[in-house]
RNA sequence: GGUGAUGUAGCUCAGCUGGUUAGAGCGCAGGAUUCAUAAUCCUGAGGUCGAGAGUUCAAGUCUCUCCAUCACCA
């Protein structure tokens, strides 16, 4: 039996899991399946990196404290996970305890080991907000193509990278301010000591072919000591022995393996050391599951922090490419930014997803596509047209003929046109288990899937619905067909429970079984069937355009949302521009031919009586408008309609869902007053 | 800009260390069938393997150049 610790990456806390994200943990939690069904022992554990800048203003833009901003993300994306049935052993957070003592002690380490150095250091500083910028938080012009408003780190334009002191009139895109340049006290990392360690470590083959030739690359151009301080303010844990410096979140964002893991062993009370996974690499094996954009942190900084501060290495980093829509780049505006809840919101199935990306994932860097249409023809022609067609076709024959009842594999044995398909499924075994391992899941589901071909073949081949025809005659060859499609069956499903775990629960009940939990099972016989019920609901493309829409409008609201937190303020003269009056209505009309204007004649005192056409039919009706005040907008130009001309508008209230809801002035308010 | 990866039928992808007529699923066309959620099965059409050059008896597979896409640049 192995002993396996696997993690994926750390999600940040300052956002919704989508479906990004999603390929890196139905991908881990695949493996993590599997690797179960195989009898090991295996940990999965995760956790929410809830530390840096970015969490602290969020969270200060949003009126909450770091700690009740990581706390709602942590809730929200638990369940997410917990709905993609991504089942962690412990998915915890690096504000912890556990991860502060850890973080402390891998500090102290490095320091006790000689790889800690501290060096003055000049960066840009927000004198209003009082605190130095990270080069994300710094505007300005490109040096190079001088194209505006351009991050401190790189050009979107012309893809230059400088550093942000290049930048042409640099300022701070929280206060607007321009920056000073302020010298600094910063604990380095001594990476530059590491590269012997490095290079022998990287090259001796704990990483893809790929991520190593990537890592070449950063030999070349020589390890720089890595920063790990930033000063206050900043969410994070304080540098021990200072006040005023915490430790930069990727610091202590892998430690946090560490720390969950921790916290499982004493949450779950297992009898288990921890220092079996984390200082021997002889009893246990440890996997990382990441993204390539972070090779950097897990295949450098991670492995040498670990091996001068006298813990093991990874066994292994798996890092996997970056997920497209449609061919595309995630986009909001397309509405391809899919998160995870939108996802289940409108598909209901997650079992859909994890499919889908099993049938597209390997071992290699590559990015995968989610083509959305190739989903919906994979889904409704595999899963349901072919997989569970095979349970919905016979097991009808099975209980009418034969009581429910299968023969067992002992007795088909005697027949070997029959013991032939399914011999064939009990030896694909060690091949799906080999590409199980190796991460290979596209092959392995094409492997599982000549199977259920065989027997959609077998069926059509034997006719069992003519066989039925002369029962009496037939009755031994009729079972003979319909034991070897169960045995295959039931043995495609077992080797599809890490990818569907609960159509397998599902398919196991039908076999009058608890559960699918060990790939020995194929080797069971079956008792019986029980009635069938359906077990997938075909996928309608309607569905996905509807997932597309709402994502799309989403992001449209939220453009309107943001443009007001960006801070793009009118002027009072701006305002003053608007001549807001009370309005008396005097008249309210249906329009004929109209599906949402009213006619609306009102009173506008000084300036008259003033004729509006405004489309809120939906809401009101026109007699219980009159008499009553509103807030009319003077000097609106006017327009001319179907109905007539429009001589300014009426204010209403409305969202997407609801709405529109008509103003309505405080009593005392007259007709033509102006609202200021 | 530097570096890495990717580019194979309409679509999504396999093709191991170079070796006979380049594969799968979906889609499409034709046929069979009716047990099944218009599901299933059979047959067929479709590719100068991003472009160009080179190495070799032989290249999708190796080398070089170029083009396009994606990612990273601490």
């Amino acid at each position: 039996m192995r002993r396996l610790l696997i993690t994926s990456a750390l999600p940040y806390a300052n956002g919704s899991i989508h479906l990004g994200h999603l390929v890196e943990y139905i991908q881990t939690d695949i493996w993590t399946r599997f690797q179960r069904m195989c009898e090991n022992e295996v940990f999965y554990v995760c956790a929410d990196d809830t530390h840096g800048t970015p969490i602290m203003i969020k969270a200060q833009d949003e009126g909450l404290t770091p700690q009740e901003l990581i706390s709602k993300v942590h809730k929200e994306h638990a369940q997410d996970f917990k709905d993609f049935l991504v089942e962690f052993d412990n998915f915890y957070t690096t504000d912890s305890d556990e991860n502060r003592f850890f973080s402390e002690e891998v500090f102290k380490s490095l320091d006790k080991a000689g790889k800690i150095v501290i060096k003055e250091i000049e960066q840009f500083f927000d004198q209003e907000k009082q605190m130095f910028l990270p080069d994300r938080f710094i505007k300005g012009e490109c040096p190079r193509c001088k194209t505006k408003d351009q991050y401190g780190d790189s050009c979107e334009s012309c893809g230059a990278t400088y550093s942000p002191t290049e930048l042409i009139n640099p300022f701070s895109s929280l206060s607007g301010s321009k920056p000073v340049k302020k010298k600094t006290k910063h604990y380095f990392f001594k990476l530059s000591d590491c590269e012997e360690f490095l290079i022998h470590w990287t090259k001796s083959g704990t990483l893809q072919p790929e991520a190593e030739n990537k890592i070449q690359e950063w030999f070349k151009s020589g390890l720089q000591d890595w920063d790990i301080t930033r000063d206050k303010p900043y969410f994070g844990f304080l540098i021990p022995g200072e006040k005023e410096k915490y430790f930069y979140v990727w610091l202590d964002a892998p430690i946090g393996y560490m720390a969950s893991f921790q916290n499982l062993l004493q949450k779950k009370e297992l009898d288990i050391k921890f220092d079996d996974y984390w200082k021997d690499s002889e009893k246990t094996e440890l996997y990382h599951f990441i993204g390539k954009d972070i090779l950097y942190f897990h295949a450098l900084f991670w492995p040498a922090t670990l091996n001068f501060s006298g813990y093991r290495k990874p066994t292994k980093i798996f890092s996997h490419g970056f997920l497209t829509v449609n061919g595309e780049k995630m986009s909001k505006s397309r509405g391809t930014f899919i998160t995870a809840r939108s996802f289940l919101d409108h598909i209901k199935e997650p079992e859909y997803l994890r499919y889908y990306y099993a049938s597209k994932l390997n071992d290699s860097m590559a990015d995968i596509d989610l083509s959305l249409d190739d989903m919906v023809t994979k889904v409704n022609s595999d899963l349901v047209g072919k997989l569970v067609n095979i349970p919905s076709r016979t097991f009808g024959f099975i209980n009418k003929y034969f009581d429910g009842k299968i023969k067992p594999l002992n007795d088909i044995k005697t027949d070997p046109y029959y013991f032939e398909l399914i011999l064939k499924s009990l030896d694909l075994q060690d091949e799906i288990i080999e590409l199980y391992e190796n991460r290979l899941f596209s092959q392995v589901v094409r492997k599982i899937f000549t199977l259920i071909e065989d027997v959609n073949e077998l069926i059509n081949d034997q006719q069992p619905w003519n066989l039925a025809k002369n029962i009496e005659q037939n009755k031994e060859q009729l079972h003979n067909v319909l034991t070897t499609s169960a045995y295959i069956f039931r043995n495609a499903t077992i080797y599809l429970t890490p990818i569907l775990p609960n159509l397998s629960l599902n398919v196991a009940k039908l076999f009058n079984e608890n559960i699918f939990h060990n790939f020995k099972q194929i080797h069971e016989d079956i008792k019986s069937v029980t009635r069938y019920k359906h077990l997938l609901q075909r996928l309608e493309a309607e569905q996905v355009d509807r997932l597309l829409d709402t994502n799309k409008k989403q992001d449209l609201l939220k453009q309107d949302d943001k443009k007001i937190n960006m801070k793009e303020y009118i002027s009072i003269e701006d305002l003053q521009k608007i001549d807001l009056r009370v309005a008396l209505i005097t008249k309210a009309n249906f329009l004929e031919g109209a599906d949402s204007l009213l006619k609306i004649t009102l009173d506008v005192g000084s300036l008259g009586t003033k004729n509006v056409f405004a489309g809120i039919k939906s809401q009101y009706e026109p007699n219980n408008l009159i008499g009553k005040k509103t807030v009319f907008v003077a000097n609106l130009a006017p327009r001319k309609m179907k109905f007539g001309v429009s001589e300014g508008m009426i204010l209403a209230a409305s969202d997407d869902k609801k709405g529109p809801f008509v103003l309505f002035p405080d009593e005392g308010a007259e007709p033509g007053m102006k609202i200021k």
